[in-house]
DNA sequence: ATAGAAGTTTGAGATGAATCAAGGGGTTCA
DNA sequence: TGAACCCCTTGATTCATCTCAAACTTCTAT
Protein backbone atom coordinates (compact mmCIF):
# COMPACT_ATOMS: atom_id res chain seq x y z
CA UNK A 1 0.00 0.00 0.00
CA UNK A 2 1.64 3.36 -1.26
CA UNK A 3 1.07 6.55 1.11
CA UNK A 4 -1.08 8.06 -1.74
CA UNK A 5 -3.21 5.48 -1.03
CA UNK A 6 -3.84 5.41 2.54
CA UNK A 7 -4.23 9.28 2.22
CA UNK A 8 -7.36 8.28 0.22
CA UNK A 9 -8.72 5.41 2.00
CA UNK A 10 -12.32 6.17 3.05
CA UNK A 11 -11.29 4.62 6.21
CA UNK A 12 -9.15 7.60 7.30
CA UNK A 13 -11.34 10.53 5.63
CA UNK A 14 -12.19 13.22 8.43
CA UNK A 15 -15.35 13.28 5.97
CA UNK A 16 -16.21 9.48 6.45
CA UNK A 17 -19.41 10.62 8.90
CA UNK A 18 -21.08 12.67 6.68
CA UNK A 19 -20.43 11.14 3.32
CA UNK A 20 -20.29 7.78 1.75
CA UNK A 21 -18.58 5.62 4.45
CA UNK A 22 -21.59 6.96 7.21
CA UNK A 23 -23.05 4.52 9.03
CA UNK A 24 -20.50 1.60 8.01
CA UNK A 25 -19.01 -0.84 10.48
CA UNK A 26 -15.09 -1.19 10.85
CA UNK A 27 -15.25 -4.19 8.66
CA UNK A 28 -17.60 -3.12 6.03
CA UNK A 29 -15.78 0.32 5.63
CA UNK A 30 -12.42 -1.89 4.60
CA UNK A 31 -14.86 -2.61 1.15
CA UNK A 32 -15.25 0.97 0.52
CA UNK A 33 -11.63 1.52 0.37
CA UNK A 34 -11.57 -0.24 -3.36
CA UNK A 35 -14.36 1.84 -3.87
CA UNK A 36 -12.75 5.58 -4.89
CA UNK A 37 -10.10 4.73 -7.57
CA UNK A 38 -8.87 8.10 -7.78
CA UNK A 39 -9.06 11.23 -7.63
CA UNK A 40 -9.61 14.77 -9.39
CA UNK A 41 -9.04 18.42 -8.32
CA UNK A 42 -11.08 20.79 -10.36
CA UNK A 43 -10.11 24.53 -10.41
CA UNK A 44 -12.49 27.25 -9.70
CA UNK A 45 -14.45 28.25 -12.99
CA UNK A 46 -14.05 24.37 -13.93
CA UNK A 47 -16.75 21.62 -14.77
CA UNK A 48 -16.63 18.42 -12.94
CA UNK A 49 -19.40 17.09 -15.56
CA UNK A 50 -21.73 18.93 -17.87
CA UNK A 51 -24.71 18.27 -19.78
CA UNK A 52 -24.94 15.82 -21.86
CA UNK A 53 -21.67 14.03 -20.55
CA UNK A 54 -21.56 10.30 -20.79
CA UNK A 55 -22.01 9.36 -16.51
CA UNK A 56 -19.57 6.82 -15.57
CA UNK A 57 -18.61 7.69 -11.45
CA UNK A 58 -20.63 9.45 -8.56
CA UNK A 59 -18.77 11.94 -6.74
CA UNK A 60 -17.40 12.73 -3.27
CA UNK A 61 -16.67 16.55 -2.60
CA UNK A 62 -13.41 16.14 -0.88
CA UNK A 63 -12.88 20.14 -0.87
CA UNK A 64 -14.28 22.91 -2.28
CA UNK A 65 -17.56 23.77 -3.14
CA UNK A 66 -19.92 23.47 -6.54
CA UNK A 67 -22.86 24.54 -8.05
CA UNK A 68 -25.21 22.45 -10.05
CA UNK A 69 -27.12 24.00 -12.86
CA UNK A 70 -29.33 23.86 -15.90
CA UNK A 71 -28.66 25.59 -19.01
CA UNK A 72 -31.49 24.96 -21.56
CA UNK A 73 -30.77 25.76 -25.45
CA UNK A 74 -32.80 28.82 -25.11
CA UNK A 75 -30.83 30.52 -22.61
CA UNK A 76 -32.90 29.61 -19.23
CA UNK A 77 -30.63 28.93 -16.67
CA UNK A 78 -30.99 27.24 -13.19
CA UNK A 79 -28.69 26.73 -10.31
CA UNK A 80 -30.70 23.29 -8.99
CA UNK A 81 -28.10 22.66 -5.95
CA UNK A 82 -25.17 24.16 -3.59
CA UNK A 83 -22.94 21.08 -2.50
CA UNK A 84 -19.86 21.23 -0.31
CA UNK A 85 -17.43 18.85 1.31
CA UNK A 86 -18.96 15.59 1.79
CA UNK A 87 -21.86 15.89 -0.28
CA UNK A 88 -22.22 13.23 -3.14
CA UNK A 89 -22.85 14.71 -6.45
CA UNK A 90 -24.09 13.14 -10.37
CA UNK A 91 -26.99 11.37 -9.24
CA UNK A 92 -29.10 13.06 -11.96
CA UNK A 93 -26.70 11.23 -14.71
CA UNK A 94 -27.88 7.76 -13.90
CA UNK A 95 -31.13 7.59 -14.91
CA UNK A 96 -30.21 8.48 -18.68
CA UNK A 97 -26.83 7.18 -18.56
CA UNK A 98 -25.48 10.69 -18.77
CA UNK A 99 -25.28 13.78 -17.29
CA UNK A 100 -27.85 16.03 -17.27
CA UNK A 101 -26.47 19.23 -15.34
CA UNK A 102 -23.21 20.79 -15.17
CA UNK A 103 -21.38 20.79 -11.88
CA UNK A 104 -19.13 23.63 -11.39
CA UNK A 105 -16.23 24.20 -8.95
CA UNK A 106 -17.03 27.53 -7.03
CA UNK A 107 -13.63 27.03 -5.46
CA UNK A 108 -10.43 25.00 -5.80
CA UNK A 109 -12.01 21.43 -5.18
CA UNK A 110 -10.74 18.10 -4.91
CA UNK A 111 -13.45 15.45 -5.44
CA UNK A 112 -12.99 11.36 -4.89
CA UNK A 113 -14.30 9.62 -8.06
CA UNK A 114 -16.37 6.54 -7.50
CA UNK A 115 -17.26 4.57 -10.43
CA UNK A 116 -21.03 3.92 -10.08
CA UNK A 117 -20.78 0.40 -10.91
CA UNK A 118 -18.54 -0.20 -8.68
CA UNK A 119 -20.72 1.19 -6.28
CA UNK A 120 -23.38 -1.04 -7.22
CA UNK A 121 -21.13 -3.99 -7.42
CA UNK A 122 -19.91 -3.32 -3.44
CA UNK A 123 -23.85 -2.29 -2.92
CA UNK A 124 -25.02 -5.61 -3.24
CA UNK A 125 -22.75 -7.56 -1.16
CA UNK A 126 -22.36 -4.28 1.49
CA UNK A 127 -26.19 -4.08 2.88
CA UNK A 128 -25.43 -1.05 4.68
CA UNK A 129 -23.49 0.45 2.02
CA UNK A 130 -27.00 -0.58 -0.46
CA UNK A 131 -28.96 1.42 1.96
CA UNK A 132 -26.72 4.28 2.31
CA UNK A 133 -26.80 4.94 -1.06
CA UNK A 134 -31.04 4.84 -1.33
CA UNK A 135 -30.75 7.31 1.75
CA UNK A 136 -28.95 9.57 -0.13
CA UNK A 137 -30.42 9.38 -3.27
CA UNK A 138 -33.81 9.98 -1.17
CA UNK A 139 -32.49 12.88 0.68
CA UNK A 140 -31.70 14.37 -2.55
CA UNK A 141 -35.38 14.09 -3.60
CA UNK A 142 -36.28 15.79 -0.33
CA UNK A 143 -33.99 18.37 -0.33
CA UNK A 144 -35.38 19.79 -3.92
CA UNK A 145 -39.11 19.12 -2.59
CA UNK A 146 -37.76 21.52 0.24
CA UNK A 147 -36.37 23.50 -2.44
CA UNK A 148 -39.99 23.84 -4.62
CA UNK A 149 -41.50 24.90 -1.51
CA UNK A 150 -39.52 28.25 -1.41
CA UNK A 151 -39.69 28.96 -4.91
CA UNK A 152 -43.19 27.90 -5.21
CA UNK A 153 -44.67 29.68 -2.21
CA UNK A 154 -42.01 31.98 -0.16
CA UNK A 155 -40.90 35.75 -0.95
CA UNK A 156 -37.94 37.36 -1.40
CA UNK A 157 -36.84 37.76 2.07
CA UNK A 158 -38.09 34.26 3.28
CA UNK A 159 -36.32 32.75 0.29
CA UNK A 160 -32.92 34.31 1.38
CA UNK A 161 -33.67 33.49 5.07
CA UNK A 162 -33.96 29.72 4.00
CA UNK A 163 -30.85 29.54 2.39
CA UNK A 164 -28.59 31.36 5.01
CA UNK A 165 -30.05 29.38 7.36
CA UNK A 166 -29.53 25.89 5.27
CA UNK A 167 -25.94 27.15 4.30
CA UNK A 168 -24.76 27.86 7.66
CA UNK A 169 -26.35 24.85 9.15
CA UNK A 170 -24.71 22.84 6.57
CA UNK A 171 -21.20 24.72 7.53
CA UNK A 172 -21.80 23.80 11.25
CA UNK A 173 -22.54 20.41 11.17
CA UNK A 174 -19.06 20.62 8.72
CA UNK A 175 -16.82 22.12 12.33
CA UNK A 176 -17.91 25.79 11.07
CA UNK A 177 -19.31 28.54 12.82
CA UNK A 178 -23.21 28.89 13.11
CA UNK A 179 -23.17 32.42 12.76
CA UNK A 180 -20.43 33.38 10.07
CA UNK A 181 -20.09 31.95 6.56
CA UNK A 182 -18.53 32.63 3.44
CA UNK A 183 -20.26 33.04 0.79
CA UNK A 184 -18.72 30.73 -2.12
CA UNK A 185 -21.25 32.18 -4.81
CA UNK A 186 -22.41 35.58 -6.79
CA UNK A 187 -25.35 37.20 -5.99
CA UNK A 188 -26.76 36.53 -9.48
CA UNK A 189 -25.90 32.38 -8.74
CA UNK A 190 -27.77 32.98 -5.21
CA UNK A 191 -30.53 34.51 -7.12
CA UNK A 192 -30.94 32.22 -9.88
CA UNK A 193 -30.97 29.64 -7.21
CA UNK A 194 -33.77 31.19 -5.15
CA UNK A 195 -35.69 32.23 -8.48
CA UNK A 196 -34.77 35.55 -7.84
CA UNK A 197 -32.66 38.49 -10.10
CA UNK A 198 -29.24 39.66 -8.68
CA UNK A 199 -31.00 42.63 -7.55
CA UNK A 200 -33.36 42.00 -5.47
CA UNK A 201 -30.86 39.86 -3.68
CA UNK A 202 -28.41 42.28 -3.15
CA UNK A 203 -31.80 44.67 -2.12
CA UNK A 204 -33.17 42.14 0.10
CA UNK A 205 -29.38 41.32 1.82
CA UNK A 206 -29.12 45.14 2.18
CA UNK A 207 -32.63 45.03 4.19
CA UNK A 208 -31.20 42.36 6.36
CA UNK A 209 -28.70 44.83 7.38
CA UNK A 210 -30.77 47.50 7.63
CA UNK A 211 -33.27 45.43 10.04
CA UNK A 212 -29.88 44.51 12.39
CA UNK A 213 -30.41 40.71 10.85
CA UNK A 214 -27.24 40.30 9.49
CA UNK A 215 -23.69 42.13 8.75
CA UNK A 216 -22.38 41.97 5.07
CA UNK A 217 -19.43 42.69 3.69
CA UNK A 218 -18.69 41.60 0.36
CA UNK A 219 -19.31 37.54 0.03
CA UNK A 220 -18.56 37.55 4.30
CA UNK A 221 -22.19 37.18 6.18
CA UNK A 222 -21.99 37.14 10.03
CA UNK A 223 -25.59 36.48 11.53
CA UNK A 224 -26.52 38.37 14.41
CA UNK A 225 -30.32 37.51 14.79
CA UNK A 226 -30.92 33.70 13.90
CA UNK A 227 -34.77 33.69 15.23
CA UNK A 228 -35.95 36.60 12.95
CA UNK A 229 -34.45 34.72 10.31
CA UNK A 230 -35.74 31.60 11.52
CA UNK A 231 -39.51 33.30 12.12
CA UNK A 232 -39.38 34.48 8.54
CA UNK A 233 -39.12 30.89 7.15
CA UNK A 234 -41.27 29.16 9.17
CA UNK A 235 -44.08 32.03 9.83
CA UNK A 236 -46.21 32.16 6.86
CA UNK A 237 -47.43 35.72 6.25
CA UNK A 238 -50.89 36.37 7.92
CA UNK A 239 -53.92 36.56 6.06
CA UNK A 240 -56.45 39.37 7.95
CA UNK B 1 -51.55 -20.05 -7.01
CA UNK B 2 -54.65 -18.99 -6.49
CA UNK B 3 -56.69 -16.49 -9.11
CA UNK B 4 -56.02 -13.08 -6.99
CA UNK B 5 -52.12 -14.53 -7.22
CA UNK B 6 -52.46 -14.40 -11.07
CA UNK B 7 -54.27 -10.99 -11.21
CA UNK B 8 -51.78 -9.39 -9.30
CA UNK B 9 -48.20 -11.02 -10.60
CA UNK B 10 -45.90 -7.90 -11.88
CA UNK B 11 -45.27 -10.53 -14.84
CA UNK B 12 -48.69 -10.52 -16.13
CA UNK B 13 -49.26 -6.84 -15.64
CA UNK B 14 -50.24 -4.40 -18.44
CA UNK B 15 -47.99 -1.92 -16.60
CA UNK B 16 -44.85 -3.83 -16.78
CA UNK B 17 -43.24 -1.89 -19.49
CA UNK B 18 -43.61 1.39 -17.28
CA UNK B 19 -43.51 0.31 -13.37
CA UNK B 20 -41.08 -1.85 -11.71
CA UNK B 21 -40.53 -4.79 -14.12
CA UNK B 22 -39.14 -2.41 -16.43
CA UNK B 23 -36.27 -3.92 -18.35
CA UNK B 24 -36.01 -6.90 -16.51
CA UNK B 25 -35.99 -10.56 -18.42
CA UNK B 26 -38.48 -13.06 -17.82
CA UNK B 27 -36.40 -15.18 -15.31
CA UNK B 28 -35.93 -11.74 -13.04
CA UNK B 29 -39.76 -10.76 -13.25
CA UNK B 30 -40.23 -14.28 -11.62
CA UNK B 31 -38.58 -12.74 -8.33
CA UNK B 32 -40.37 -9.42 -8.95
CA UNK B 33 -43.55 -11.72 -8.32
CA UNK B 34 -42.89 -12.09 -4.74
CA UNK B 35 -42.09 -8.31 -4.20
CA UNK B 36 -45.64 -6.96 -4.33
CA UNK B 37 -47.13 -8.89 -0.90
CA UNK B 38 -50.59 -6.54 -1.42
CA UNK B 39 -52.75 -4.11 -2.76
CA UNK B 40 -54.58 -1.31 -1.26
CA UNK B 41 -57.72 0.82 -2.43
CA UNK B 42 -57.75 4.47 -1.70
CA UNK B 43 -60.77 6.11 -2.26
CA UNK B 44 -60.58 9.76 -3.58
CA UNK B 45 -59.51 12.29 -1.09
CA UNK B 46 -57.66 10.02 1.23
CA UNK B 47 -54.41 9.98 1.58
CA UNK B 48 -52.10 6.70 1.12
CA UNK B 49 -49.45 7.99 3.31
CA UNK B 50 -48.98 11.05 4.69
CA UNK B 51 -46.23 13.22 6.59
CA UNK B 52 -44.54 11.89 9.44
CA UNK B 53 -45.77 8.28 9.40
CA UNK B 54 -43.63 5.79 9.42
CA UNK B 55 -42.12 4.90 5.84
CA UNK B 56 -42.54 1.15 5.32
CA UNK B 57 -43.06 0.63 1.57
CA UNK B 58 -43.14 1.94 -2.09
CA UNK B 59 -46.10 2.08 -3.61
CA UNK B 60 -46.72 1.28 -7.58
CA UNK B 61 -49.94 3.28 -8.91
CA UNK B 62 -52.09 0.48 -10.54
CA UNK B 63 -55.16 2.52 -11.21
CA UNK B 64 -55.68 5.95 -10.41
CA UNK B 65 -54.10 9.43 -9.82
CA UNK B 66 -52.57 10.97 -6.97
CA UNK B 67 -50.80 14.24 -5.86
CA UNK B 68 -47.80 14.63 -3.35
CA UNK B 69 -47.84 17.60 -1.17
CA UNK B 70 -45.85 19.09 1.56
CA UNK B 71 -47.80 21.09 3.83
CA UNK B 72 -45.50 23.09 6.13
CA UNK B 73 -46.92 23.84 9.85
CA UNK B 74 -47.13 27.62 8.87
CA UNK B 75 -49.97 26.76 6.18
CA UNK B 76 -47.74 27.08 3.72
CA UNK B 77 -48.80 24.18 1.19
CA UNK B 78 -47.14 22.93 -2.53
CA UNK B 79 -47.99 20.05 -4.45
CA UNK B 80 -44.56 18.57 -5.76
CA UNK B 81 -46.17 16.47 -7.71
CA UNK B 82 -48.76 14.18 -9.88
CA UNK B 83 -48.27 10.77 -10.06
CA UNK B 84 -50.49 8.25 -12.45
CA UNK B 85 -50.39 4.46 -13.13
CA UNK B 86 -47.30 2.88 -13.61
CA UNK B 87 -45.28 5.29 -11.54
CA UNK B 88 -43.88 4.84 -8.06
CA UNK B 89 -44.40 6.73 -4.85
CA UNK B 90 -42.92 6.94 -1.33
CA UNK B 91 -38.87 7.49 -2.47
CA UNK B 92 -38.90 10.74 0.03
CA UNK B 93 -39.51 8.35 3.34
CA UNK B 94 -36.58 5.75 2.70
CA UNK B 95 -33.71 8.91 4.22
CA UNK B 96 -35.62 9.35 7.62
CA UNK B 97 -37.57 6.33 7.77
CA UNK B 98 -40.49 8.33 7.76
CA UNK B 99 -42.42 9.83 5.15
CA UNK B 100 -41.64 13.83 4.80
CA UNK B 101 -44.81 14.34 2.40
CA UNK B 102 -48.46 13.60 1.82
CA UNK B 103 -50.09 11.54 -1.39
CA UNK B 104 -53.58 11.91 -1.68
CA UNK B 105 -55.82 10.42 -4.21
CA UNK B 106 -57.56 12.66 -6.63
CA UNK B 107 -59.39 9.54 -7.80
CA UNK B 108 -60.61 5.95 -6.59
CA UNK B 109 -56.95 4.24 -6.87
CA UNK B 110 -55.38 1.30 -6.40
CA UNK B 111 -52.13 0.85 -5.39
CA UNK B 112 -49.25 -2.37 -5.47
CA UNK B 113 -47.82 -2.73 -1.98
CA UNK B 114 -43.81 -2.91 -2.22
CA UNK B 115 -42.13 -3.32 0.79
CA UNK B 116 -38.94 -1.64 0.61
CA UNK B 117 -36.68 -3.99 3.11
CA UNK B 118 -38.14 -6.61 -0.21
CA UNK B 119 -36.99 -4.32 -2.73
CA UNK B 120 -33.46 -3.63 -0.93
CA UNK B 121 -33.29 -7.87 -0.64
CA UNK B 122 -34.01 -8.47 -4.19
CA UNK B 123 -32.08 -5.87 -4.95
CA UNK B 124 -29.01 -7.87 -3.77
CA UNK B 125 -29.63 -10.92 -5.88
CA UNK B 126 -31.17 -9.29 -9.28
CA UNK B 127 -28.90 -6.66 -10.74
CA UNK B 128 -31.33 -5.57 -13.27
CA UNK B 129 -34.04 -4.50 -10.68
CA UNK B 130 -31.13 -2.69 -8.05
CA UNK B 131 -30.27 -0.86 -11.41
CA UNK B 132 -33.80 0.29 -12.11
CA UNK B 133 -34.29 0.98 -8.71
CA UNK B 134 -31.87 3.71 -8.92
CA UNK B 135 -33.03 4.53 -12.33
CA UNK B 136 -36.55 5.41 -10.50
CA UNK B 137 -34.64 7.36 -8.42
CA UNK B 138 -32.56 9.84 -10.43
CA UNK B 139 -35.41 10.37 -12.76
CA UNK B 140 -37.34 12.00 -9.76
CA UNK B 141 -34.56 13.60 -9.21
CA UNK B 142 -34.14 15.26 -12.78
CA UNK B 143 -37.70 15.83 -12.89
CA UNK B 144 -37.86 18.12 -9.90
CA UNK B 145 -34.38 19.85 -11.03
CA UNK B 146 -37.02 20.68 -14.32
CA UNK B 147 -39.71 21.45 -11.66
CA UNK B 148 -37.21 23.80 -9.98
CA UNK B 149 -36.17 25.52 -13.42
CA UNK B 150 -39.86 25.88 -14.35
CA UNK B 151 -41.01 27.30 -11.06
CA UNK B 152 -37.09 29.60 -10.94
CA UNK B 153 -37.21 31.05 -14.34
CA UNK B 154 -40.56 30.97 -16.42
CA UNK B 155 -43.73 32.83 -16.61
CA UNK B 156 -47.17 31.94 -15.73
CA UNK B 157 -47.82 31.03 -19.16
CA UNK B 158 -44.75 28.92 -19.63
CA UNK B 159 -45.48 27.03 -16.61
CA UNK B 160 -49.02 26.20 -17.66
CA UNK B 161 -47.92 25.13 -21.20
CA UNK B 162 -45.11 22.82 -19.72
CA UNK B 163 -47.72 21.36 -17.02
CA UNK B 164 -49.84 20.54 -19.81
CA UNK B 165 -46.93 19.33 -22.22
CA UNK B 166 -45.86 16.52 -19.39
CA UNK B 167 -49.01 15.74 -18.33
CA UNK B 168 -50.46 14.59 -22.12
CA UNK B 169 -47.12 13.57 -22.86
CA UNK B 170 -47.44 10.52 -20.03
CA UNK B 171 -50.87 10.35 -20.82
CA UNK B 172 -49.86 9.03 -24.33
CA UNK B 173 -47.29 6.64 -23.07
CA UNK B 174 -50.12 5.14 -21.26
CA UNK B 175 -51.97 4.92 -24.38
CA UNK B 176 -54.59 7.92 -24.28
CA UNK B 177 -54.39 10.55 -26.45
CA UNK B 178 -52.15 13.49 -27.22
CA UNK B 179 -54.62 15.81 -28.06
CA UNK B 180 -57.06 15.31 -24.99
CA UNK B 181 -56.92 15.23 -21.33
CA UNK B 182 -59.22 15.04 -18.66
CA UNK B 183 -57.29 17.14 -15.32
CA UNK B 184 -58.11 15.33 -12.23
CA UNK B 185 -56.86 18.25 -10.02
CA UNK B 186 -58.38 21.55 -9.61
CA UNK B 187 -57.19 24.65 -10.37
CA UNK B 188 -55.85 25.73 -7.04
CA UNK B 189 -53.44 22.23 -6.80
CA UNK B 190 -52.12 23.31 -10.27
CA UNK B 191 -51.61 26.22 -9.04
CA UNK B 192 -49.58 25.00 -6.20
CA UNK B 193 -47.61 22.71 -8.14
CA UNK B 194 -46.75 25.28 -10.39
CA UNK B 195 -46.28 28.40 -7.57
CA UNK B 196 -48.99 30.32 -9.18
CA UNK B 197 -52.33 31.09 -7.53
CA UNK B 198 -55.63 29.26 -8.98
CA UNK B 199 -57.01 32.65 -10.60
CA UNK B 200 -53.50 33.03 -12.62
CA UNK B 201 -53.94 29.61 -13.99
CA UNK B 202 -58.03 30.32 -14.73
CA UNK B 203 -56.61 33.43 -16.39
CA UNK B 204 -54.12 31.62 -18.10
CA UNK B 205 -56.25 29.03 -19.54
CA UNK B 206 -58.50 31.70 -20.75
CA UNK B 207 -55.69 33.69 -22.64
CA UNK B 208 -54.90 30.22 -24.45
CA UNK B 209 -58.66 29.53 -25.18
CA UNK B 210 -58.76 33.26 -26.62
CA UNK B 211 -55.58 32.37 -28.53
CA UNK B 212 -57.24 29.00 -30.07
CA UNK B 213 -54.05 26.84 -28.31
CA UNK B 214 -56.80 24.78 -26.66
CA UNK B 215 -60.10 24.25 -25.92
CA UNK B 216 -61.55 24.30 -22.44
CA UNK B 217 -64.58 22.55 -20.91
CA UNK B 218 -64.38 22.20 -17.20
CA UNK B 219 -61.74 20.08 -16.49
CA UNK B 220 -61.31 18.62 -20.07
CA UNK B 221 -58.84 19.67 -22.45
CA UNK B 222 -58.20 19.43 -26.00
CA UNK B 223 -54.90 20.81 -27.33
CA UNK B 224 -55.20 22.40 -30.38
CA UNK B 225 -51.60 23.77 -31.41
CA UNK B 226 -49.50 21.66 -29.28
CA UNK B 227 -46.58 23.42 -31.34
CA UNK B 228 -47.33 26.99 -29.93
CA UNK B 229 -47.22 24.99 -26.19
CA UNK B 230 -44.05 24.08 -27.01
CA UNK B 231 -42.59 27.22 -28.84
CA UNK B 232 -43.37 29.01 -25.47
CA UNK B 233 -41.72 26.34 -23.30
CA UNK B 234 -38.63 26.91 -25.66
CA UNK B 235 -38.24 30.17 -25.96
CA UNK B 236 -36.58 32.60 -23.47
CA UNK B 237 -38.45 35.71 -23.75
CA UNK B 238 -36.32 37.64 -25.66
CA UNK B 239 -34.28 41.12 -24.31
CA UNK B 240 -34.54 43.71 -26.07
C1' DA C 1 0.93 49.43 -9.83
C1' DT C 2 -2.71 49.93 -12.89
C1' DA C 3 -6.28 49.14 -16.15
C1' DG C 4 -9.92 46.41 -17.13
C1' DA C 5 -13.26 43.14 -15.98
C1' DA C 6 -16.39 41.32 -12.94
C1' DG C 7 -19.41 41.81 -9.28
C1' DT C 8 -22.36 44.74 -6.24
C1' DT C 9 -25.38 48.40 -4.78
C1' DT C 10 -29.03 51.63 -5.32
C1' DG C 11 -32.65 54.34 -7.66
C1' DA C 12 -36.70 55.00 -10.67
C1' DG C 13 -40.15 53.16 -13.25
C1' DA C 14 -42.63 49.16 -15.53
C1' DT C 15 -45.15 44.95 -15.12
C1' DG C 16 -46.85 40.37 -14.11
C1' DA C 17 -49.02 38.07 -10.72
C1' DA C 18 -51.44 38.43 -6.24
C1' DT C 19 -55.26 40.01 -3.83
C1' DC C 20 -59.91 41.24 -3.10
C1' DA C 21 -64.48 40.70 -4.64
C1' DA C 22 -68.56 39.03 -6.85
C1' DG C 23 -71.22 36.03 -9.69
C1' DG C 24 -72.01 31.77 -12.20
C1' DG C 25 -71.81 26.77 -13.04
C1' DG C 26 -71.19 21.89 -11.76
C1' DT C 27 -71.19 18.19 -8.83
C1' DT C 28 -72.67 15.65 -5.05
C1' DC C 29 -75.43 13.93 -1.66
C1' DA C 30 -79.65 13.87 0.95
C1' DT D 1 -84.95 16.70 -7.60
C1' DG D 2 -83.20 20.15 -5.20
C1' DA D 3 -79.97 22.60 -2.45
C1' DA D 4 -75.59 23.27 -0.60
C1' DC D 5 -71.04 23.36 -1.51
C1' DC D 6 -67.14 23.48 -4.12
C1' DC D 7 -64.96 25.04 -8.09
C1' DC D 8 -64.17 28.23 -11.67
C1' DT D 9 -64.21 32.65 -14.07
C1' DT D 10 -63.67 37.48 -14.53
C1' DG D 11 -62.90 42.36 -13.09
C1' DA D 12 -60.53 46.04 -10.47
C1' DT D 13 -56.77 47.18 -7.84
C1' DT D 14 -52.44 46.57 -5.30
C1' DC D 15 -47.88 45.11 -4.70
C1' DA D 16 -43.57 42.56 -5.09
C1' DT D 17 -40.27 41.81 -8.09
C1' DC D 18 -38.18 42.79 -12.56
C1' DT D 19 -36.06 45.86 -15.73
C1' DC D 20 -33.20 49.47 -16.96
C1' DA D 21 -29.62 52.49 -15.69
C1' DA D 22 -25.69 54.39 -13.41
C1' DA D 23 -22.09 54.49 -10.15
C1' DC D 24 -19.11 52.16 -7.11
C1' DT D 25 -16.06 48.38 -5.30
C1' DT D 26 -13.26 44.53 -5.53
C1' DC D 27 -10.66 41.26 -7.89
C1' DT D 28 -7.45 39.87 -11.62
C1' DA D 29 -3.95 39.88 -14.75
C1' DT D 30 -0.54 42.25 -17.19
Amino acid sequence: MNPEAIKVACSNCNLRELCMPMGLSEHDLERLDDLVTTRRKVKRGATLFSNGEKFTSLYAIRTGFFKTCLASEDGRDQVTGFQMAGEIIGLDGIVNDQHSCDAVALEDAEVCVMPFDRIEEISREVTALQHHVHKIMSREIVREHGVMLLLGSMRAEERLAAFLLNLVQRLHSRGFSQTELVLRMTREEIGSYLGLKLETVSRTFSKFVDDGIVEVKQRHVKILNIEALQRMVNTQPQCH
